[in-house]
DNA sequence: GACAGATGAAGGA
DNA sequence: TCCTTCATCTGTC
C-alpha cells in the first residue's frame, strides 16, 4: 500500500518543527534539531516535495502551524488538523484524546489520565503511551505531570517540556 | 513470554 | 521528610 507522508516545515520563534503528513491527516510532528536544523535521519526519509502537496494537506498544514504557534504561546489552539493515528493501539490512543482535553494551564498527573479512560492502576502504562505520542505539543503531553507536581519525563527533552509548562504559567 | 518504563503508594530510617 | 521497595499495566522485542 502506499503510505506516503508529506513532510512539511513548521517555522516558529522556537525552531523550525517538522511536520509529517498522511492521507488521514497529521501523522506527527518532530521538535527542532539543534539550531533549527533537519537530523540527518530525515534526509534519507522518503518525502513529498511542496510542490507535490495535495490541496487538504497544505489546509492542515495551516491549522497546524496556527495550532503550533498558538500552544508555543501558551493559548488555546483555534482549531486542530485531523490526527492520524493509524497503527496504534486503542489505549494509546485513548490516553492522548484524554490529554487534548487539557487545556492551557491545565495539568493531569499520570494517575488522573489513567483514572480518565477508566484504569487508574494503568498509570505506568500511561507514561509508555506519553513516550510514545507522535505529535507532542499539539497532543499535550508535557502538561502531564508525576504525583506531587512533580516534573516527571519527557521523552524529546526535560527543557522542552519545562519551558512550554513555564509559558501557560503552570508551577511544579 | 520476558522485560522495561515519562508512576504511585507504602513503609522504614 | 527522604529514600527504598514493591505493585500494577501496557507496549515492545
Amino acid at each position: 500500500m502506499k503510505s506516503e507522508l508529506v513532510e512539511l516545515p513548521v517555522a516558529t520563534s522556537d525552531g523550525i518543527f517538522l511536520a509529517h503528513y498522511s492521507e488521514r491527516g497529521l501523522a506527527s510532528l518532530d521538535f527542532p534539531h539543534g539550531n533549527g536544523l533537519v537530523s540527518p535521519d530525515h534526509a534519507g526519509r522518503r518525502k513529498v516535495l511542496s510542490k507535490q502537496v495535495p490541496l487538504p494537506v497544505l489546509r492542515w498544514h495551516k491549522t497546524t502551524t496556527d495550532a503550533l504557534k498558538a500552544v508555543l504561546s501558551g493559548r488555546a489552539a483555534k482549531s486542530m488538523p485531523p490526527l492520524d493515528w493509524t497503527g496504534k493501539s486503542e489505549f494509546q490512543q485513548a490516553v492522548w484524546r484524554a490529554m487534548l482535553k487539557l487545556g492551557p494551564g491545565k495539568t493531569r498527573s499520570y494517575g488522573e489520565i489513567a483514572g480518565a479512560i477508566g484504569n487508574p492502576k494503568a498509570v505506568r502504562a500511561v507514561g509508555g503511551a506519553c513516550g510514545a505520542n507522535p505529535i507532542p505539543v499539539l497532543v499535550p503531553c508535557h502538561r502531564v505531570l508525576a504525583a506531587n507536581n512533580k516534573i516527571g519525563g519527557f521523552s524529546s527533552g526535560l527543557d522542552w517540556k519545562k519551558k512550554l509548562l513555564a509559558r501557560e504559567g503552570i508551577e511544579f
